[in-house]
DNA sequence: TTTTCAAATGAACGTCTGTTCAGTCTAATG
DNA sequence: CATTAGACTGAACAGACGTTCATTTGAAAA
């Protein structure tokens, strides 16, 4: 009696929230309206309200979405190994999972001021997840003495600027190979930290 | 018989300027209405535009300031001594000068995507010209056989990422002081380039 | 073929947007 | 005191905003 579940729901859902990741990222969220939203996707304004109850819940839903795919993709790493394996090991998930994604980065990391206060403690809670699996690392290290760190917390929040600062300038193509930019940064990452 | 210069207007411009650095900082560009900027001005909009053409124009000379300050405080660095102190001396002003302008930063570092084509040229070409100093410091090191590095240009937006990325998370009053939050990040960079 | 309903339309709502400008105020100038 | 002009007001402009909803569409279900 009930048609097909979402016959077309399922075609346009994904991609009003296409459109709205990629204009969110280009424009800032406040910068987009729904209507700019609409017309990527090819539909009058009013058929967006079909997959979202307001342009707010649009954004935390980018937002979470990213934050769940990267706790996910890191639980499925291997924790084995000392310390300095597992460091090398996370800043190669963590480059490789950022740089394919500069878009949900660049929501998840600048329109945090945007959410109301709720939806923020939720994305918030979330990003400090991802902050303490470093932690767990560099700690780890302390006790095996591999590293000499004055302050996990403070290396941390240094070492995730760091790595997550190059989505901000890296394009694929340029003068150097993902390769070898990410030896250099592994680099970098392994003088500061080792004892 | 003409007025003395701007009876006023040396009061309220400046008013306009710190309440759109203000109120762009902490909900972005897009979101702040030229009437939220009168109003925190205590003076109707129409006002505003005695000491702007417009609002972009409000944005971009904000950019342009802190970069040209930036680049005007370290012009006045000395550039004496080795590459080690230099560097030293290029963390402690870098933090010294971000910090207490956090405002400023966010804007200048977030913003850049409202700005039209020739604005963007135009700041971009200022913020490059702060990237070369850091460049020198390092390639300088690099010649005394102090610093090793694979590639300057990398280990420069590595090394700007880092630093600047203390401005996300400090809050004065903190579990640290700065002065020993300021000492692990040196620590971080010394370690990170030295031989 | 007829029925059914999810999906999309198109118009409307009240409000806000950046910007302009004729007119008013006020304090220093002559 | 009269004049001058900078600083500001208050109203208006045309258009865009997020959101709602009665109505239409079209394809699968009966």
């Amino acid at each position: 009696m009930a048609r097909k579940q979402g016959s077309h729901a399922d075609i346009t859902g994904p991609r009003v929230r296409d459109a709205a990741l990629r204009l969110f990222a280009r424009h800032g969220y406040a910068a987009v309206s729904m209507r700019q939203i609409a017309t990527e996707v090819g539909v009058q304004v009013g058929a967006i309200y079909n997959y979202t109850p307001d342009k707010q819940t649009l954004l935390v839903n980018l937002m979470r979405d990213h934050m769940t795919a990267l706790l996910a993709a890191w639980d499925s790493i291997p924790t084995d190994g000392g310390a300095t394996a597992r460091l090398r090991r996370f800043v190669h998930f963590h480059l490789g999972f950022h740089l394919p994604r500069p878009d949900q980065v660049f929501i998840a990391y600048m329109e945090l001021r945007h959410l109301d206060p709720g939806n923020f403690a939720e994305i918030d809670a979330l990003r400090r997840r991802y902050e303490d699996a470093l932690d767990a690392i560099l700690q780890a290290g302390v006790a095996e003495g591999v590293f000499a760190i004055r302050d996990s917390r403070v290396t941390v929040m240094a070492l995730i600027a760091l790595l997550t600062g190059l989505g901000n300038w890296y394009r694929a193509g340029g003068r150097l190979p993902l390769d070898e930019i990410e030896a250099i940064y592994w680099d970098l990452v392994r003088r500061a930290v080792m004892a």
